[in-house]
DNA sequence: GGCGGCGATACCGCTCCGGTATCGAGCCAG
DNA sequence: CTGGCTCGATACCGGAGCGGTATCGCCGCC
């Protein structure tokens, strides 16, 4: 399985192989035999050029799927022994820059219930922490929809809020009341940023590459990108960025979510404190 | 994994090697294999007994998922392969005796779309449902909450109902407009059926065992059973069954679930059709 | 038309898995 | 208390399968 999801991300033999630490021959073979087993092409290959067939790419998905399940129940055990052993303690992840006065009065809440234990907080980018809750990283995130999919997990609701327009101090719209979508996607010389996607790859386009919201914020004081963001932003502005209401952006609603069946008690009574916040 | 599994659920190392067709002693080196590969003791055993430690039953749970989702990815390949070959179609899975004419009605609709598919229809006991669709044997089904778990799925509600309470023909309740949970716990000789758990035992108790809607119903029939229920079994009913509204149950909701990232076109047209009716 | 890149094939050695035989620790009967 | 059982662990052996090297065959390309 692991060799498949390896060729059909590379679309090469050789490269595969080499990610893998084997040689090629074995690989060729091993995806032969799971073509035999499972009495199906997925790949079409010719001496020049590998590619996924229609059931090729059903399983790369599943068999990422599969994949990230059997980590997740490795490193969901090594957890769960070592809480046994005393060391309880849950993983948070949420983005960079996001929700961050949402997140410590959580933390604060939680810590003053009668047995809480060790939260470690874990940021990363956009769109790395489906894949962190999934595969047992971390045992519970704050998403923000409609950005971020919270299909598989179970979720609890903790706050909807409007976006604003974050721009440079100083520039002209910022005298404004309120603006809508229409007066801000395409301001002329500050363009929309472009954010990784699920691969780490970034899509064309004319505005600067960010990886987190505070490279982001950074960028629109120096006048070289504006965003639209949720309003609690607001917590990490300085003076040099100002921001405006905008009516018809859709409003971004925070979630706690945490794989479904989980059952432990840290993480009920973290749930617990993040829904009477 | 699956030894593992097996060994967790007999708690008897004899069995499960039995079950897995394998000898014993290659079992007991695999188990132990892994916990030296987790660093974690997954079982403690005496030579009487085998018990599972609180990371045996976290990995039980968590591999029996990851055992679904290379199931899952196997199946859903080999379907696809299909489906690539002139022989689409979906499995659509309910519980038997359940939104019978929601069903049809469904089906009939999605027929007369264009570009539909054959749906196969696999009924099946309640909670083997979930199974069934998270290991990809079916690519859908109707659910109903609060019985029926739709954590880990995509969802569309369909419809909501009360529920009624299903008694014999001529029952003196019968006259009666409506009722409340309280007149109908407990009927004397007139026992709640008891349904199967997820893993086909049944609870104890004093009701009948039933597997399927069809058998209660002809249990309520012969004078053996009541049963609270949706109002829509009334399709089912035959002269022998009167059923009169209980306010205060809970209302049902049947919902159209579906495993998350699915991206068959055949499963969109069927839920948009679903979602129209 | 020769060269180079790339996947497939051929063949070999070693590891790991599964099988049989046996041991050793508890529980039980008498 | 002792012999027999039940059941998991250990010891050892044989074979299948995986990974490695060497090589082939196909196809673009200069």
């Amino acid at each position: 399985m692991r060799y498949f999801v390896a060729v059909a991300e590379e679309l090469h033999f050789g490269r595969a192989a080499q990610r893998l630490g084997i040689a090629q021959p074995p690989l060729s073979r091993a995806i032969r035999q799971l073509e035999r087993r499972l009495g199906v092409t997925l790949l079409e290959r010719t001496s020049r050029s590998v590619t996924l067939t229609e059931a090729g790419s059903v399983l790369l998905r599943e068999g990422r799927a599969a994949l990230d399940a059997v980590d997740a129940a490795d490193r969901r055990t090594r957890r769960a022994a070592l809480a046994a052993t005393g060391h309880p303690g849950l993983v948070l992840v949420t983005k960079a820059g996001a929700s961050s006065e949402l997140l410590s009065k959580l933390l604060d809440a939680y810590a003053a219930e009668p047995g809480a234990v060790a939260v470690d907080v874990l940021l990363c980018g956009p769109a790395e922490q489906e894949r962190l809750l999934r595969d047992g990283r971390a045992d519970v995130a704050l998403l923000h929809r409609p950005f971020d999919s919270t299909v598989g997990f179970d979720t609890e609701e903790l706050r909807t809020e409007g976006q604003v327009v974050a721009l440079p101090a100083g520039h002209p719209l910022t005298g404004r009341a309120h603006l809508r979508m229409a007066d801000v996607t395409a301001l002329p010389g500050l363009p929309l940023p472009r954010w990784p996607r699920p691969d780490g790859t970034y899509p064309d386009g004319p505005g600067p590459a960010v990886r987190d919201h505070v490279q982001l914020l950074q960028l629109i004081a120096l006048g070289r990108a504006s965003a639209v963001l949720p309003e609690s932003v607001w917590a990490h502005l300085g003076r040099d960025v100002a921001t405006v209401p905008v009516l018809d952006a859709p409003t971004v609603t925070t979630v706690i979510a945490w794989p479904p069946h989980s059952r432990s008690r840290a993480l009920a009574g973290l749930v617990r404190a993040a829904t009477r916040l």
